[in-house]
DNA sequence: GGATCCATGTAATTCGTTACATGATTTC
DNA sequence: GAAATCATGTAACGAATTACATGGATCC
C-alpha cells in the first residue's frame, strides 16, 4: 500500500487538500500509518497527472491558497485495484523497544525519559482517537479506531505496570 | 537505531554469526524489529573494519563455513554511544490496518484472508516468545518479551472479537 | 517577541528490501 | 522428490525521511 493508494483512500471519504490528508492520517491513524507531507504532495501530483483525481485551486485571503482534490471514477477503480494488490503487511520498527532490550546500557535518567516520551506519545494518540466523531464513519474506520485504542491501551498499561521493575534492575546492573 | 547498533546489541549477549543474529532478532522480537540478512552482513563487515567486533572463521563439514563475531571493548563503547544517540522512535507502517480502514472496498473473501493471515502471524510470534527461555535473561529482554506478548495478545483479542461485525458490514455495503 | 497553524513544494540523502547467486544436508 | 535449514554475500532498486524554502495570521 503505497502513499498514492493511501491518498486515494482518504479521498474516497470526501475531497481534501494535501494538508487535510496529512492531518486525517496523522490524527486518525497516526499510530499505524506515518506519512510525511513530502510524500503526499508528489503523490497527489502523480495522481492528477494520471487522471485518478481532479483538482480545484482555492484562493484564500489571510491563508495560503490551497488545492482541493477529489476522487474521479477512474480513481475509485484504481483504489480498489491498489487495495487488492496490497500484501497487507504489518511492519514495525521500534527503536523504543530496542532501547529497552538493552536498558542495562542506558543511564537511568535516559531510561526514564525514553519511557515518559513514549507514554506521552501514546496518550496523545489515544486522545486523538477518543476525540474523533464516530457518527457516520464506515465500519472499517470504526474497526481501525478500536484496534488502535486496544493496542495503544495495552502498550500503555504494560509500560505503567512494569517500568518500575525495569528501572530498578537497570539502576543496579551489578546484580544481573 | 540502525542495523549496526542492533548487531552490537545482540553481540553484547554473546558471540554469534550473522545468521544467528538474524534468527535472534526474528524469533525474539520479530514483531517489533524486522531486519533482513541483506543489511546484517554488510553491517558486520563495517563493524569489523572499524574494530568494533572481532571475527573468527569456523570451518564446518556438512554445513557451510561460518564467521563468529564477538564484541570488542571499543564495540561495547560504541553500543552505549549508539543507544544514547537513538531517538527511540516507535514507528509502524501497517498496510494491514489500512486495508481494514477501507474494508468496504475489499471482496469479502479477501477480507477474510487478510484477517486470517494476520492472526496466523500474530500466533507464530506469540509462540516464538512463549518458547524462549527466560532464565538468565536480562531485565530488558524480559520487559521487551512481555511487552510484545501484551501488544500481540491485545491485537489478537481485538481482531477475534470484532471481525464478525466488520465482515458483516463489508458483506452488505449498501447498508452503510 | 516566539511558537504554532495554515499550505505547498523540491532536492538530497539515507536506508532498507528484493532479487540475484550458491549449495550441501536433513526432514517429511 | 520437495521443502526447509544452515550460511554468506552483492547489486539494483524503491521509498521514505530530512532538510531546504517561503510567509501571513493568530495566539500566548
Amino acid at each position: 500500500l503505497d502513499t498514492r493508494t493511501l491518498c486515494l483512500g482518504v479521498l474516497s471519504a470526501g475531497e481534501a487538500s494535501g494538508y487535510d490528508i496529512k492531518k486525517c492520517l496523522e490524527e486518525g491513524f497516526g499510530a499505524f500509518l506515518d506519512v510525511s507531507h513530502a510524500s503526499i504532495y508528489p503523490a497527489l501530483a502523480m495522481l492528477l497527472d494520471e487522471g485518478l483525481v481532479s483538482c480545484t485551486e482555492v484562493r484564500q485571503s489571510a491563508r495560503p491558497d490551497k488545492k482541493i482534490y477529489a476522487l474521479t471514477d477512474v480513481g475509485r477503480e484504481a483504489l480498489v485495484d491498489g487495495l487488492a494488490k496490497s500484501p497487507g503487511r504489518h511492519r514495525v520498527r521500534s527503536e523504543f523497544l530496542a532501547l529497552l532490550i538493552f536498558a542495562e546500557y542506558l543511564p537511568p535518567e535516559r531510561l526514564r525519559q525514553v519511557l515518559d516520551t513514549r507514554l506521552a506519545e501514546i496518550d496523545a494518540q489515544l486522545r486523538h482517537i477518543a476525540s474523533r466523531e464516530r457518527v457516520g464513519e464506515s465500519a472499517g474506520r470504526c474497526f481501525a479506531a478500536g484496534f488502535a485504542e486496544a493496542v495503544l491501551g495495552a502498550s500503555r498499561d504494560y509500560i505503567l505496570e512494569h517500568r518500575r521493575s525495569l528501572e530498578q534492575a537497570a539502576a543496579s546492573p551489578e546484580l544481573t
